[in-house]
DNA sequence: AGCACGCCGACT
DNA sequence: GTCGGCGTGCTC
């Protein structure tokens, strides 16, 4: 069909920028290929200002809005056929706008790094080694002198050609380069097949137990349907999700399976090809670029049966999509905290929405948010109430730190404990939950905290400015000498002086082998893991650390969880910090008593009267979550309202301020504060200087979603062009995690 | 983001 | 004279 329109493209190109760019394909590329015709998601190389970029294909547009005859034209076609097919292209498009991100650095952020420069995607090939003629004539008795020479030239007259990946398992690679250099062996590439798989278990499974063979029971896999599947820790959720798989893959479809971010991949991953005799691939962070372009290209080819992997796998394109599983949905690292700020588990669900497929969030804490659409009949919760096995349910304590002796944040009541399980051989975990500022101010003598007097809330310190400052409100006061409850000097900012901890116990039990379990002590490869090791040894040792130990980990040997600080998330001004604290708690908690030994924990803080304690301790997680639902609606929270935040943050603390003021009028402008929107701020952030530079949000709360696009979609506009933006750096967070 | 243009200060 | 500092503006 010969026709004399321009073929017009309209293309996103890797850059800030919140446009597209259009461009025209001239004939004689289009003629190279007529039978194919260029999509959307097909990569282009196209001239941009001075330089040659690559950019995807977002439209193909019957017209320009732009001087037509200005267009230039693309300097080549880089794909055949869309990297992504066009119905997950199509939401990938929805997401970065749904984020309000730029569009073109959102999309390339999806893809592989390799595939965001201008190489092509190469149908990937295995690497085989097969003998030579002369390698074959070889004599008995020649290579004596080289055994493992002669111990790989007898293993492929054996076994005939051999994939490079397996010889190499068995070879240090030089054997295979001074073998091919004397020309004994040979190397050929196939393009990769896909596996026939014949039979999917390599093991058999564990048999279900009564809740877990109901709930199995209910999954359903011939349309989009989403499960949250809620079992208290122990409880065996991963079998659910093995069984789930495994229904998928006889159906000769994929499964993609999100895990939290943390060190937890390789466990999984073992769980995992340990069951299934299918190909496996996983993606995470540690995946070199051509590792992981790999593991893209059999997914999107159909070749990996199961993919497994952190927040950005849920970019990753599948042939046969079967089957999306989300655990720990509640996790926090499923939200991308800088640049393009997505959620991995709420794209899941419309990525399962839009492939037609089931959905699996699980989790021991839900979200509120996914606890309410159970509530609202959009998810189908499905409830493990029991732990699996023999293990018990942990004994609670509360540890009342007003008016009792602390050495480094440890109470002397927590400290025997802590003596009493280490002399039994036993194990102890403490966790300090500190985060890098002080969220409150306590009197250590009364328990009285500042609190603000037209909020239901604690004030939070600002130490640079000597404030106590609401960030609901925005009232503010100096921070006071004394208690004006009873008088007594002795008020401690919390969460300080825990670091000290590790020192102490230190000394306090010389004997005793103590590991720390922080960012910074496993920096280093595998330091983790010798921690693990360790611990599973059973020897009596303590470990301290923050949350990175509370996920997923089994020790059966811990007996005693001490939390430090509780208080710290019962104050924060961040309205997801009491939701927090209970998952941190209820996850921590289940650490404790895995095994044979029944469990105890400790929870130490200056309010042992606090209602989510309480609540926590006798009424458990889900009960207490129903209140916290309620306390959202009531104060007009997600997920009952919509919230986007403005974060700006520049050298100087006007400069950010007054942009976030200059952000609010025009916004007001476009949608006038009413009952559907409201306007908070600008508020000095959390750690109101970081990096020597000042931040600063600004809150939008609305009731509709749809009036939040419109209305980021014209601010932005407005921002983009605001006179001295140079000198800050501003980002909009749809779906905010953290205030 | 890149990259070029442009307009002022201290160098061989 | 000109090399280079980084403010400003543009990219189909």
């Amino acid at each position: 069909m010969a026709t004399n329109k321009p073929f017009i493209i309209r293309v996103a190109i890797q850059s800030p920028l919140r446009q597209l760019f259009d461009y025209v394909i001239p004939k004689t590329i289009l003629e190279i290929s007529p039978n194919q015709q260029p999509t959307s998601g097909c990569r282009v190389l196209v001239p941009f200002g001075r330089r040659l970029v690559v950019g995807l294909i977002v439209t193909c547009p019957e017209t320009t809005d732009y001087d037509e005859n200005k267009l230039k034209s693309i300097e080549n076609l880089l794909d055949k056929s869309p990297l992504i097919p066009q119905e997950l292209f199509a939401l990938f498009v929805w997401a970065a706008h749904y984020y309000q991100h730029p569009i073109g650095d959102a999309l390339f952020n999806m893809l592989p790094v390799t595939l965001r420069k201008a190489k092509p995607l190469s149908e990937p090939s295995t690497k085989y080694w097969q003998l030579t003629a002369k390698g074959k004539g070889l004599g008995e008795n020649s290579l004596n002198r080289a055994p493992s020479q002669k111990a790989l030239i007898g293993h492929l007259l054996k076994h005939g050609r051999l994939s490079h990946d397996d010889l190499i398992r068995l070879f240090p690679r030089n054997i295979l380069h001074t073998l091919a250099k004397k020309d004994l062996i040979k190397d050929s590439e196939d393009v990769k097949a896909k596996v026939a798989i014949k039979i999917v278990l390599k093991q058999v499974p564990l048999s279900l137990n009564t809740a877990q063979k109901i709930v199995f029971a209910k999954i359903r896999y011939d349309d989009f349907r989403c499960y949250l599947l809620n079992g208290v820790t122990g409880s065996g959720k991963t079998e659910i999700y093995l069984r789930a798989i495994e229904d998928v893959l006889r159906q000769g479809k994929q499964a993609l399976v999100l895990i939290p971010e943390i060190s937890l991949t390789p466990q999984t991953q073992k769980r995992f090809s340990d069951r299934f005799n299918v190909p496996i691939v996983t993606l995470h962070s540690g995946l070199s670029d051509k590792a992981r372009l790999i593991a893209w290209t059999d997914a999107k080819a159909g070749r990996a049966s199961i993919v497994l992997g952190t927040r950005s796998a849920i970019f990753t394109p599948l042939e046969q999509p079967g089957l999306i599983v989300v655990d720990e949905e509640h996790d926090q690292s499923y939200k991308q905290q800088e640049g393009f700020r997505y959620s991995a588990r709420d794209l899941a669900v419309i990525r399962a929405r839009k492939e037609n497929i089931p959905i699996i969030l699980g989790s021991a804490t839900p979200s509120i948010e996914s606890l309410n659409n159970c509530v609202t009949k959009r998810y189908e919760q499905l409830m493990l109430p029991q732990r699996a096995g023999e293990a018990l349910q942990p004994q609670w304590s509360i540890i009342d730190l007003k008016n009792v002796n602390i050495e480094a944040g440890i109470a002397s009541t927590t400290l025997l404990a802590i003596s009493e399980t280490i002399s039994n051989g036993h194990q102890v975990l403490i966790f300090l939950n500190r985060r890098g500022f002080a969220p409150a101010i306590i009197c250590h003598h009364c328990g009285w905290a500042a609190d603000c007097h037209s909020c239901d809330t604690k004030l939070t310190v600002h130490r640079a400015r000597n404030r106590l400052i609401c960030h609901h409100c925005d009232y503010q006061q100096a921070i006071p000498k004394h208690c004006p409850n009873c008088m007594s000097h002795d008020l401690v900012p919390m969460g300080e002086g825990t670091e000290q901890s590790e020192d102490y116990l230190k000394r306090y039990f010389p004997d005793t082998n103590i590991m720390r379990v922080d960012r910074d002590s496993t920096r280093k490869k595998g330091a983790m893991q010798t921690v693990f090791n360790e611990v599973e040894r059973g020897e009596p040792c303590i470990l301290i650390g923050t949350q990175m130990l509370a996920k997923g980990h089994h020790f059966s040997n811990v007996t005693l969880v001490v939390v430090l600080d509780a208080d710290s998330g019962l104050f924060s001004p961040d309205f997801r910090s009491q939701e927090r604290l209970a998952q941190l708690l209820t996850q921590v908690a289940g650490r404790s008593g895995r095994g044979q030994l029944p469990g105890r924990v400790f929870i130490q803080t200056h309010q042992p009267e606090h209602p989510l304690l309480e609540s926590l301790i006798h009424k458990g997680y889900n009960t207490l979550a129903i209140d916290l639902m309620t306390q959202r609606r009531q104060y007009e929270l997600p997920p009952y309202r919509h919230l986007a935040v403005i974060r700006a943050e520049s050298q100087w603390a006007k400069t950010a301020e007054t942009f976030l003021h200059h952000a609010r009028a025009t916004a007001q402008k476009i949608c006038p504060a009413s009952e559907s929107i409201t306007y908070l701020g600008p508020l000095p952030a959390m750690l109101e200087k970081r990096a020597g530079r000042y931040r600063f949000v600004l809150q939008i709360n609305v009731t509709q979603r749809s009036m939040l696009q419109n209305l980021l979609t014209q601010l932005n506009h407005v921002l983009e062009s605001y006179k001295g933006s140079k000198k800050i750096r501003w980002s909009v967070d749809v779906d905010p995690q953290e205030i």
